[in-house]
DNA sequence: AAACCCGTGGTACCCCGGTACCACGGCCCG
DNA sequence: CGGGCCGTGGTACCGGGGTACCACGGGTTT
């Protein structure tokens, strides 16, 4: 029997995942978690076999929520689920220390295989995703997979310090340079020396990429 | 017995619906669309009380998609269900004559609730949307409601010409209006103008925040 | 026929955004 | 202690974006 907790910040998706579960044989409930921080209490807690794990959640997202629940080293193994087919989001997961990572709208049979297969020690991808991520760890990491040792950080994939992040965000939310400065009390010079490096660090060639990335690795949320 | 089709581009979101809708007693699941088209299909095929109506759909959104239901002129009632909580949304929602809008973090209780509201032939709007509503609504309409009489085109809220719906398409692409200009085979003049409108009429100071309009209105779907 | 909307295009102007390059203090780590 | 990295800031330059205003042909409505 194979013991499952279920984060998620909206509780009709929790109930939908419940349902399938249960329905299921082999695999239980053990308890379900709205937020990031919930998720992490709640597997020191239970210790479930497998958690699924959603990536956008208000406060803690899935990705640190994820890498915490590793970090404890405990013999918990995260599923991610998104509902984008988001390279950075597969790295990003599967940097934090994901066992799997698939697609929200696979089938149901896919996703219970992927949790039989994780609760196993197997590693699951969403099959749209392997391929690219092979492309880009089959040439920099040894065979046996981007869990063992630190991912080469090139200066262009290098991740964003807290200043930088804080500004693709403010990008995100559609502020200019002028009020980004004001609300984060720094000189506009300043905040176009974030912003450049930014826009270098992730790959995007003006603020509306760079937007367009915040929403697709959840940075931003809709509404 | 209230009948009830439900349309989500996701199995396991519709799985769900399903559950929930089955657990409880006076509603029953007669079918389930994955797309717009399907829906409409299904809606005069099955005759349900209620459409449980998602939003983001790839090809025929669940606006348009409404439209067409009501249209037909059947008894079948839609409710609205989406992630954001956005007033440009419930407008388009309701203007395509959905009786109903809720979010899709709502309660299983208050889906519920919402459902049979709307079978019996109320109206239910998501508790946050529903004052920004009223404030738009109140002074230009009779106390009937919205589906009386077409709400006064001020040419601020004027919906979108094709072209220029287009043009807010290729703007969340993160397209420049060279880039435009060439996919779409237009002088960068004309790109500009219609740019200037979409921007005047939708609301926008910008094309960074006409992107992230085009994300809340779905008109960008991320990865 | 006149009025209107839509799509197309142009010119001119200004400002914001992005880049290149440099500078300095604080901090941490080897 | 010296060398990075990070955050802060400046100057200078330029190209793209946005606005204002105008123009014209084709279609529909009045």
């Amino acid at each position: 029997m194979t013991t499952v907790l279920i984060v998620d910040d909206q509780p009709l998706q929790r109930l939908g995942f419940r349902m399938l579960l249960e329905s299921g044989p082999g695999t239980a409930v053990v308890g379900e978690a709205g937020h990031g921080a919930e998720a992490v209490r709640l597997v020191a807690e239970l210790r479930p076999d497998v958690v699924l794990m959603d990536v956008r959640m208000p406060g803690m997202d899935g990705i640190e929520a994820t890498r915490r629940i590793v970090a404890t080293g405990g013999r918990s193994r995260v599923l991610i689920l998104t509902t984008f087919d988001l390279d950075e989001y597969a790295h990003a997961a599967l940097r934090a220390g994901a066992s799997g990572f698939l697609l929200k709208d696979a089938l149901p049979e896919e996703l219970l295989a992927g949790i039989r297969a994780v609760a196993s020690g197997d590693a699951v991808i969403a099959p749209g995703v392997t391929r690219r991520l092979l492309d880009v760890y089959a040439h920099r990491l040894p065979p046996n997979g981007p869990r063992t040792g630190t991912p080469a950080d090139d200066p262009r994939t290098r991740t964003l310090t807290e200043r930088e992040h804080q500004i693709l965000v403010a990008i995100g939310r559609g502020w200019t340079n002028g009020e980004i400065a004001e609300r984060l009390v720094l000189s506009e010079s300043t905040v176009k020396t974030h912003v450049g490096r930014v826009l270098s660090k992730v790959g995007a060639r003006d603020r509306v990429q760079a937007v367009i990335l915040a929403y697709d690795l959840g940075l931003t949320r809709p509404g």
